[in-house]
DNA sequence: CTGAAAGCGCTAACAA
DNA sequence: TTGTTAGCGCTTTCAG
């Protein structure tokens, strides 16, 4: 039997009788034949390796998501290589961080190891889109519009108006928003649209946005937490409720609310977005966006996309939805 | 110029006049042209490419290894490839996670594309052996002796001991422990390992080991705040401090003490094990393992082997470092 | 459906 | 120090 079949009746081919497939198969595994992936990859120009580059390797979010996306391709086949990409903040133009990032587009993109490439949160910029573009591989990204290529996005002010909505339909009026930095976490202006989303909401219902009522913080628990003392503590105002942007600040405002002497949800409603693993523990009202889900999702489109079987561009909107627990409640009268 | 000499130019090989060599890079940088990876792999038989197998991509602390390993790696100019393997539990023979688990082996590492590999908190069995043997490449264990393979660990003995023996120096008697369960976590014995140091260290205080002050819980923060609900609520025991097997744990038993009207450490001293992220928010003493410097270890480690210059066999202890915060104290007199 | 043969783009001897 | 050349182990036309 020529190697030429062994190629084709282990890749699958069709054009292989089922008999010589079964007996290549039977072969292979008796002498614990696999093929070499370099030689492959040579071969046939797919390595059927995919990377995922991630701006944070030590947030609960992107873990869950790489999680997702890592599963999905290791049963499709495909290994998965990780890049760290701290998102550029626009200020530190030749920190250690900046010259990772251009050797990632410079040197270990243009090796031709990954077959696609996942972006997850990933902002580019003109030389970035260059270089992606220059690969001629597929790139998917995940959380933010990236022009021309496939998307699926959070429709992030959906998800702060249900939230504030939330808030609203139970009698709370004075509704204060933890949210980021707009100046420095470059997410696609993600802290921006919620904020957006939020005053919509309030405006909607007649409420005139409070600047006093929007704390920054940097979207953990700590950030949350410094971000309601200072808040909570402020004399100027009185929420009786919180809205923020993450469920890491929403828990950092849980254990402000309750160091502070506040009980939640009867003092404070505190409501927060992702489907962080530790809400259920706290309690937390919380819009899930399913970020475990997310990273099979754009997984499954890279898979499709690399057998052929997507045809179409993709921009998506991610499915979120609204989880009540004992962080929310009606407005007690006063 | 001959290929052969731009392929010596930019591998960096000593036998090329600088003159050429900087002409090549020249060449190169302005052409944008990059070695690729399968041919050169090919050719050489290097993939500059490291697995990393992983337990866990949903936890703190092996994300934090794997960003110190990731960094390290990248900025040697290695690819990272990462492999999720569920922990074996021994009972689910056939299930899914025993198939992925089989199909890394056989399959995935197989394919040779990797140079080496790193495993983090990975017991093996005796066919996961042969096959790993059988890859002739380097392996480094983090995390628990691996015999024949270059190895980091921590002293589970010795953390536990210098755990306890703060809360003991501290005046301390009836000092509960809060660990993983023995049979359902295989990390080679982390949670009996650290519970012998925890015992013998009473012992040579003179103090008999209570069974009654242990339980078991799943190294998370629900998993110690359930723990320490029941210790507390038990009326047979009157522990004054408890000392958690992890930072995760012992948080959750700080969050369970409040919740019960104890102060912290006015009626209950807490001290965890790993420097997590939130310990200083929380104030809370724990044994630092450092895990992102530990993945920054065996990163170098595997880089120094496969550069060649690593010649005897590695069977390292990790560093470890009491730091003292706010969540433990003297015993007050009764 | 199967076989023969031509590379894929590099690296490493070996020569020069 | 540089050039020449023979593969590395597959995949894929092209024939049969």
């Amino acid at each position: 039997m020529s190697t030429a079949t062994v190629s084709r009746a282990l890749a699958g081919k069709s054009s292989v009788s089922p008999a010589t497939k079964a007996r290549v198969e039977a072969a292979a595994k008796q002498l614990g034949y696999v093929v070499s992936a370099a030689a492959s990859s040579l071969a046939s120009g797919r390595t059927r390796n995919v990377g995922v580059v991630m701006p944070y390797l030590d947030s609960w979010f992107f873990m869950a998501v790489l999680k997702g996306a890592q599963r999905t391709l290791a049963d499709a086949g495909y290994d998965v290589t990780l890049y760290h990409l701290a998102p550029a903040d626009g200020l530190e133009i030749d920190s250690e961080s900046a010259q990772r990032r251009s050797r990632l587009f410079d040197e270990f993109l243009r090796r031709q190891r990954v077959d696609a490439l996942i972006a997850v949160n990933l902002e580019l910029d003109d030389h970035e889109r260059t270089a992606l573009g220059d690969l001629s591989r597929p790139v998917v990204g995940l959380g933010g519009p990236l022009p021309g290529l496939h998307t699926l996005s959070l429709d992030d002010t959906g998800v702060a108006r249900l939230a504030t909505d939330h808030l609203l339909a139970l009698g709370h009026r004075s509704i204060a928003h933890i949210t980021g930095d707009p100046d420095f976490e470059r997410d696609f202006q993600m802290p921006a649209t919620r904020r957006a989303g939020y005053e919509a909401s309030l405006v909607e219902a007649g409420i005139e946005p409070d600047p006093l009522l929007v704390r920054h913080a940097n979207f953990t628990i700590e950030g949350g937490y410094d971000a309601t003392l200072r808040l909570l503590g402020d004399p100027r105002v009185h929420p009786t409720a919180i809205f923020a942007a993450s469920d890491e600040m929403a828990i950092g405002a849980l254990l402000a609310a309750r160091d502070l002497g506040r009980t939640v949800p009867g003092d404070l409603s505190i409501v927060g977005i992702d489907g962080h693993d530790l809400a259920d523990f706290f309690g937390l009202t919380t819009i899930d966006q399913f970020p475990e889900v997310q990273g099979q999702q754009v997984a499954q489109i890279v898979i499709d996309e690399l057998t052929g079987q997507l045809q179409d561009a993709v921009d998506e909107d991610l499915p979120y939805e609204l989880v009540v627990r004992r962080s929310t409640s009606r407005l007690r009268e006063a």
